[in-house]
RNA sequence: GCGUCGAUGGCGGAGUGGUCAAUCGCACUAGACUGUAAAUCUGGCGCCUUCGGGCUUCGUUGGUUCGAAUCCAACUCGGCGCA
């Protein structure tokens, strides 16, 4: 019996996308989803009653960070991380992949996970510049030597050590130990990377399925290969097909990788074309309005983002027509909810102008109340997508949308 | 009244003869943020500018000097001490 079940139910005609159900232990995620990240076993500066009214239904927590503090044979201890943090509903752990990016490649630099360089010479020029701080994540034969950012200890973590880890947290989708790659590395590069993510996939796979948790547990198995499209395709094809002795695949799949903006929807367009259709797939660290409707219509299932809560710990909130920053001048006497059209806590309770108050004077509720509107927001968005393909008018919805936001 | 210390940009506070339109913090202002090194980071913040530079500033007035926020004098205001 496998730990979760993926139903589709309807399709958008014509395209990739679909809605459906996923089942996990601890409850049914209607997908196209919205996966709200708590990095560190809470989503920052919300209760997870704030989460809930939000409109969550899964919240995904990090290996590296909780491996690091407070220990993930602690949180075992506690009975996992459902118990510890008090999140009764689906979680999912990220392996550490994007970790082996942050804090190496991207460790110090202006590299983020969607970059604007367009031009691959501009690309490579980037990268070798090799002056700076630096890493704190070292790539080895086997895994990668982090040295924590917390207290300056050497930690060695391996596809086997980061599925240990995701079994003491207990969350119901964990994934395969990755290296999330720049765009602005070479080809070369690209193909070295992909084949150790491959490798590493394959141990985590293996080693998952030895153990029992693999019964309740649900493994991603995770594409890469950069702004390449016969790598992208190949790693599609070999994750999707990746087997332990005994026949096992993964239940489901990632995208991962950093992405300048422009290459994303192909990347997506490529990987998904290969990827099997009955099994749910992961566009990670995604989410802004705009990604959010091309990852749909190309059949992305499920999507995890900081944005919403680091924006709103910044000041920047969304609306219905675009993006406001709550720290301008603008908002000091505004009377009026955030965003008129929204239906959640913030909007319902509270002014511009009290927001404002708060922002500006750096009191902690206004990382909260900005926290649940972006959060309700970008949540809700998914959500009406996808009632839009269960009602037939995606495109119709996707257009609507983005003519008032983009504005 | 005498003595003493002080007066710097919205605020606090550096600077004590040239490299000073003046370090820094706050405030203000705008921007960035996409599997969280993030309640974070970046730019602007006297006036004007063809961005080369130009102009007016460091309590007030006068002086010394090639040159003064910096030295001198008087004055104004404030803190402290003694009467």
């Amino acid at each position: 019996m496998a730990p979760i079940t993926f139903s589709i139910l309807k399709e958008i005609p014509g395209e990739l996308g679909r809605a459906g159900t996923l089942e996990t232990p601890h409850g049914t995620i209607p997908t196209p989803a919205f996966v709200t990240v708590g990095t560190k076993a809470t989503v920052k500066a919300l209760s997870p009653q704030d989460v809930v009214n939000a409109g969550a239904d899964v919240v995904l927590a990090n290996t590296y960070h909780l491996y690091l503090q407070p220990g993930d044979e602690r949180i075992k201890r506690f009975g996992g991380l459902h118990k510890f943090m008090n999140w009764n509903g689906p979680i999912m752990t990220d392996s550490g992949g994007f970790q082996v990016f942050s804090l190496g490649a991207a460790y110090g630099k202006a590299l983020n996970k969607v970059v604007s360089i367009t031009d691959p010479s501009q690309l490579l020029q980037e990268r070798s510049n090799e002056d700076g701080v630096p890493r704190l994540a070292t790539i080895g034969s086997d895994g990668v030597s982090f040295r924590s950012h917390i207290d300056g200890s050497l930690h060695y973590i391996t596809p086997e050590k980061s599925i240990d880890i995701q079994h003491n947290l207990g969350a119901d989708i964990i994934f395969a130990f990755d290296e999330c790659t720049s765009p602005t590395e070479t080809v070369q590069y690209q193909e070295e990377a992909l084949d150790r993510t491959h490798r590493w996939a394959k141990k985590s796979l293996e080693y998952h399925r030895s153990k029992p948790n693999s019964e309740f547990q649900a493994l991603f198995g995770i594409v890469q290969g950069g702004r390449e499209e016969n790598l992208r395709k190949d790693s599609a094809k070999l994750i999707s097909e990746m087997r332990t002795s005994k026949g096992e695949g993964f239940d489901g799949f990632g995208i991962g990788g950093s992405f300048a903006k422009e290459d994303m929807e192909t990347a997506v367009k490529w990987v998904n074309d290969v990827l099997p259709p009955d099994k749910p797939r992961h566009l990670l660290g995604i989410g802004e309005p705009e990604d959010l409707f091309m990852g749909v219509e190309n059949g992305v299932d499920l999507f995890d983002c900081v944005a919403p809560t680091r924006r709103a710990r910044g000041g920047t909130l969304y609306t219905e027509n675009g993006k406001i920053n709550i720290g301008n001048t603008q908002f000091i006497e505004a009377a009026g909810p955030i965003d008129p059209a929204c239906g959640c806590s913030t909007c319902r309770n509270y002014s511009l102008g009290y927001l404002s108050h708060l922002y500006r004077s750096h009191e902690m509720l206004a990382s909260t109340l900005g926290s649940i509107h972006n959060l309700y927001f970008i949540i809700n968005l998914v959500k009406r997508m996808r009632q839009s393909i269960l009602d037939g008018n995606f495109k119709e919805f996707k257009e609507s949308f983005l003519n008032g936001y983009r504005q």
